[in-house]
RNA sequence: GAUUCGCUAGCUCAGUAGGUAGAGCAUCGCCCUUUUAAGGCGGGGGUCCUGGGUUCGAAUCCCAGGCGGAUCACCA
């Protein structure tokens, strides 16, 4: 039964059964009471020396420091750690001392869940602690924790080894208290966005996951296979499509936080599974959508830091409203000296060459523009800056410019060299988005597997007339490792995408 | 996918002119009633990622593979 056990894990195991003939149950149903959490305490104790006579806290034991008749630990809450202190004749008033001599200091370990009551005080060293006067074990604890320890702000032992943070995410929550901040963080940013969305009047919605066509995006997808319909099924790239569809319905306003698919390249940037969130708003356009995206995204800083400055990385960015604006050929002018506009598909090319982008032959112009730019330009924009009219080639649902030749209706956001958001004013003129399908198609033809399916059933909803729409998509893993400086999604997605740890051979 | 680095005790890491595998913490035993990286004394713990090869002998050298990190390419 012990077989393949460390050393360690036998002994722990063996302290249970003997917890269990004392009578002790080691992983009991009741509820324990908890009335305080230890950072309230931390907080409010030293200007309130009279509060906190009852406390009745629960957590995991971190830490032990035995001294015969006495102990300090650590225990550790939600909101931190808080020492404890356990007299023996305290939590043993009779003759029998158990509870402390075996239960205590030889039965229990740490990582072990434990609920105590008693009284806080400040120690000799000035540390508030609470004196013990019951202690109770919630769970016990078979595994041994990584100890991680610091003294004057050095840390010993770090628990750093990201395979191991990734995989074992609950011993990283455990150990690493920062990355639990970083969740909070990513649900403050999250409830601000939908805060903000739901007091402009806009529906939060729910739109499938598992789609006959995929659509909305560029990107290869997952398949799956739906065993009563007999058909094939794609998780979703996008949910641009059927959102739109609920604007055609009748929705003024509608978003949906979604989790994405896309079967691609994975590195500090790309999850397969990520989320995003849409949103659609009938009657405006991307000039609109512009002003709203600063607005909300100015406030999810403030939300998050009372501030509009955010420390990423070695660059302090600024998210006060207005951000830079500035199209697509102004940017490209400015880092490059080069004036693009109107260039022809040759010229373009060599264009390209001169300034040592890289490029093949099966770039179209829209592909080379986009190829200059993302070499040239983006990299380069830290603070928040809009960059709109984008070649129609690379935007198949936008609406073409009101009035410039070739381009369509889009911004995109760039934050510390990276796209933040992408919007459109919505293409719904349903002749011109056949045929923009259909040029799809063609790339699909010639071997592009990421152009977009023929969507017959969008294309009948358009026909029904959809209103002039503003659409936006907004990366929430992205924004998240910017508001935490965060510098890979794997520090923001609690399960990141990993192969199976299990031995091939094993 | 390419390049490169890494994988040794529960954790963090040492460990080559190839020669019985080490430290700190954790753990086990003893001492200790305000300590805090508690301390003192003593003990135990290893598939050195896996599989081959070279060798009298491999954690160490060679080959193949696994997993991960970083960088690059595609994508959000």
């Amino acid at each position: 039964m012990t077989t393949g056990l460390t050393e360690q894990e036998i002994i722990r195991r063996n302290s249970l059964n003997e917890l269990i003939k004392l009578g002790i149950d080691p992983y009991p149903a009741p509820t324990f009471e908890v009335n305080v959490r230890s950072s309230e305490i931390k907080e409010r104790f030293p200007d309130n020396n009279t509060l906190f006579q009852n406390v009745s806290i629960a957590g995991r034991m971190m830490s032990r420091r035995i001294m015969g008749a006495a102990s300090f630990s650590e225990l550790q809450d939600e909101t931190g750690r808080i020492q404890l202190y356990i007299k023996r004749d305290d939590i043993c008033p009779g003759e029998d001392k158990t509870l402390y001599n075996t239960v205590f200091k030889k039965l229990l370990d740490i990582g072990d869940i434990i609920g105590i009551t008693g009284f806080v005080f400040i120690t000799q060293m000035g540390e508030i602690t609470i004196h013990v006067k019951s202690l109770k074990l919630l769970s016990k604890s078979l595994r041994v924790l990584p100890i991680v320890k610091e003294k004057e702000d050095a840390v010993f032992d770090a628990y750093t080894d990201p395979e191991q943070r990734y995989r074992q995410r609950y011993v990283d929550l455990i150990v690493n208290p920062e990355v639990r901040e970083v969740f909070v963080k990513r649900n403050i940013l999250i409830n601000s966005m939908r805060g903000f969305l739901n007091t402009l009047g806009y529906l939060e919605v729910e739109t499938p996951i598992l789609q006959p066509l995929y659509g909305g995006a560029t990107a290869r997808p997952f398949k799956t296979y739906h065993n009563t319909l007999d058909m094939t099924l794609y998780l979703r790239i996008a949910n641009e499509l059927y959102l739109k569809r609920l604007i055609v319905g009748g929705y003024q306003g509608v978003y949906e936080f979604s989790k994405d698919f896309r079967n691609e390249g994975m590195d500090r940037f790309h999850n397969p599974e990520f989320t995003q969130m849409e949103l659609y708003v009938a009657y405006k356009d991307y000039e609109w959508m512009m002003d709203l995206v600063e607005e909300m995204v100015e406030k999810i800083a403030l939300d998050l830091h009372g501030k509009t400055q955010v420390q990423v990385g070695e660059n302090l960015i600024d998210f006060k409203r207005p951000w830079k604006r500035s199209t697509m050929f102004d940017v490209i002018r400015q880092f490059t000296g080069v004036n693009i506009e109107g260039l022809s598909e040759e010229a373009l090319v060599s264009v390209a060459k001169e300034l040592n982008v890289p490029i093949d032959n099966t770039m179209a112009k829209g592909k080379i523009i986009d190829q200059i730019f993302g070499e040239k330009c983006e990299p380069l924009l830290i603070q928040p800056t809009f960059i709109t009219d984008y070649p129609v080639e690379m935007s198949p649902l936008a609406k073409k410019h009101r009035c410039k030749e070739s381009l369509v209706e889009r911004f995109e956001a760039i934050c510390n060299g990276k796209e933040l958001c992408n919007a459109f004013s919505e293409l719904n003129d349903p002749i011109d988005q056949r045929a923009r399908f259909e040029s799809q198609l063609e790339l699909g033809k010639r071997g592009d597997d990421e152009s977009m399916a023929l969507d017959e059933d969008f294309l009948r909803a358009l026909e029904f007339g959809m209103p002039p729409t503003a659409g936006l998509g907004i990366g929430i893993d992205r924004l998240t490792m910017i508001m935490t400086n965060s510098p890979s999604i794997q520090d923001v997605l609690f399960f990141p995408q990993m192969r199976p740890e299990q031995r091939a051979n094993g």
